[in-house]
DNA sequence: AAAGATTGATGGATCAATCTTA
DNA sequence: TAAGATTGATCCATCAATCTTT
């Protein structure tokens, strides 16, 4: 049997969900604004560009940008037939392969990031005094934190 | 030209992006698990319940739920074929209509709510102290109040 | 049998165009 | 012309099934 919350705890959440999703909009609109593709690809392309050379197994990616296995192989389609990483069969393991960035898709993740990062300042630095980014970071920290077992999307 | 945003605005989003992304999961795993619709019909249910007896118009729903308006048209759609609300002719506006929810809809509404809070419960309120959440809920409180003007999806 | 990964089918979200009335 | 609302086409997300290698 689960617990009720509290009136304060149901406003948190229903703050939260409407905070993210006029943030989420307003980037979203940014990047379109500019020609650019939709934030997932940001994501996958800077885990991906992170690991570096030896590339990185979509099964390590799933875990660290939270997408369900089917969902990552048809982006990492997208991201590939538009030329910004590559597929290689991995060494150590018949079944899967390895996704390295290419220097195009290096450059689209910087281009994003040109137009991401002014728009996230819009969305949280410039409504917030830096004390209050700092409380709100540790708040939603301690949220994350307890958490890190749980499943993220499958 | 667009400011930079410091370190840890970048975390805070980022933790903001992770925390409702585990948070949501959750909470759609519990509805499915109940045989339950999906979150979306939950919250569109509960503001068309909220209009009581005389309806709601679409437009007014739009702005609340913050849906773009083809996507609710299609979500009241799948509403009414299920037989959770109601379409009728608006008396004051020829071009539009209001919508009312059914007995059928408020016992879905009520029976997704027995699931809803709970988890919202496990999600947040398990996870912070009476004080930081209230704490959160103000900070969340002030990203959205400033940005009251700004789009939602349209 | 389980892990890594993909695929066919289906439902939902989005864009652009459309329709009706104000 | 603009507001309220819907629709056809298309793209993405999701489910279930499948394939290969461990």
């Amino acid at each position: 049997v689960g617990k009720i919350p509290t009136e304060t705890v149901v406003s948190a959440w229903a703050n939260m969900l409407l905070a993210q999703r006029l943030a989420l909009s307003s980037i979203e609109r940014a990047l379109k604004g500019a020609a650019l593709p939709p934030l997932a690809w940001y994501d996958a392309l800077w885990e991906i560009e992170r690991a570096g050379a030896p590339g990185v197994r979509p099964f390590e990616l799933e875990r660290r940008i939270r997408l369900a296995q089917y969902n990552l192989s048809r982006l990492l389609d997208r991201l590939q037939r538009a030329g910004y990483v590559k597929r290689a069969a991995s060494r150590d393991d018949g079944r899967g392969h390895v996704v390295a960035i290419t220097a195009s898709g290096r450059e689209l993740r910087r281009r994003m990031w040109s137009v991401y990062a002014p728009a996230i300042q819009e969305a949280i630095g410039e409504r917030l005094s830096p004390a209050e980014v700092k409380a709100l970071d540790r708040l939603l920290r301690a949220l994350v934190r307890h958490s890190a077992g749980a499943g993220g999307d499958g």
